[in-house]
DNA sequence: TGAAAATACCCCCTTTAGGGGGATTGTGTA
DNA sequence: TACACAATCCCCCTAAAGGGGGTATTTTCA
């Protein structure tokens, strides 16, 4: 007798997880168990010692913590459960980013209900897995097999990445907060600030403060 | 012999789409025909003598045309079918806006399922119908019903409207252009271009660029 | 263990943004 | 016709951003 894939759901969007769960549900194998509506309900269902969830299916976007703080949390506790990221963006560093932060499959909410099974299963099995349409050079980059097939990547995709320090400075900037205020909250030293600032604009490549907020919009750092 | 409301879905997530489905389906009433992935197909579905929808659901945000271009498109033409925004901003302004386009529903992603089938039903009876989590003063005053019920707006949720030359002006400033490159490509003294900076800052209440940046992208101004 | 990277701070300097006024034209409309 | 308002320009001034260097400590990781 076959041992059914238990499937925890978290998105903001009630209407989008009844939808998964319609759709998951079609799999004798795979059984959803309790959804979350924020990160947070995320957290507390993982603290609960009856959760007897496999797998963890995870929205970037949402409110009181999202699906990054959410990652992140897992990654330093080193919880066991397996998270598929189910998101909007296809973004190249937004992957890598998630794929850093230990998630095991990602799939794009363009990609038909099929896929998500398919997903559930190949995680479970201790694989991972990855939406079709993401790039397949991208996916074997991304993955630290360093197994380029047919082509180098684009240059432009490739930006430095951005350290911890950074992304705090890039976060509060999008608070509109300036330089004082910055070193206020982060207490440091307003030439530090500056510091930060100045790679900022130098790693992302754009002209002012206004392309920094364009990047944090876009790879949703925001 | 009650006759079904028959309903179309347009959204760029699939698995939104077989969501809403599921949930539509469960009410006899109600029959979902077919959906459109894009703009464009809606408005190829919309031209089909064959189309027998009453109601359409429509996402705001999707590629190739979005649900405003779709609107303004309905709008031009007449088209008599009923639509409902369902979209993830409860914001003012864009509810205001889709009003202004002729749309008859609008409801968040947040809340569930049930009250699409509330909306598709009061929408076919000829009424308006909106989220509860909208707040009803707002409603009945962008409805153009000049009722205020039970006290005054908060202030700060109706911002002012702001002119041609402002929005050109804060469609180029998310460009990173700077004050100077804005007046060479408006061809306006950088005084000017001060002026409307300034108003912008007035405007729409924000501290610095940072602000306007961030209206812009949720307003999708840009 | 040793080099690289992250963190934190400093200097000097120029340019840009933003706050607070004011003025002139033209257009539409109550 | 009087008034509102959009569009255009000006002044003065301070605060903030950004460009280009530099240094010292700690952490990370090959």
């Amino acid at each position: 007798m076959k041992e059914k894939i238990y499937v925890h759901v978290a998105d903001d969007h009630k209407i989008l997880i009844e939808g998964i769960i319609a759709v998951i549900n079609t799999d004798e194998d795979i059984e959803t168990i309790g959804y979350s509506l924020t990160g947070k309900e995320v957290i507390d269902w993982v603290n609960n010692k009856d959760n007897k969830a496999d797998v963890l299916i995870l929205d970037i976007t949402m409110p009181v913590l999202d699906g990054i703080e959410v990652l992140t949390y897992f990654k330093e506790r080193n919880i066991k459960q397996k998270v598929i990221i189910l998101s909007s963006y296809d973004d190249v560093k937004i992957v890598q980013e998630m794929l850093s932060l230990g998630c095991k499959g990602y799939i794009t909410k363009n990609n038909a209900g099929e896929h998500i099974i398919e997903g559930i299963k190949a995680v479970h099995r201790g694989e991972q897995y990855f939406s079709s349409d993401l790039h397949k050079n991208l996916i074997t980059i991304l993955s630290g097999h360093k197994l380029i097939v047919d082509g180098e990547m684009p240059e432009d995709m490739l930006l430095e990445e951005l350290t911890e320090r950074e992304l705090k400075v890039l976060r509060l900037i999008s608070k509109e907060y300036n330089t004082t205020e910055i070193a206020d909250t982060l207490n440091l030293a307003i030439s530090t600030v500056k510091t930060y600032r100045k790679s900022l604009l130098r790693k992302l490549k754009v002209k002012n403060v206004v392309g920094l907020v364009m990047y944090a919009m876009k790879h949703k750092i925001i």
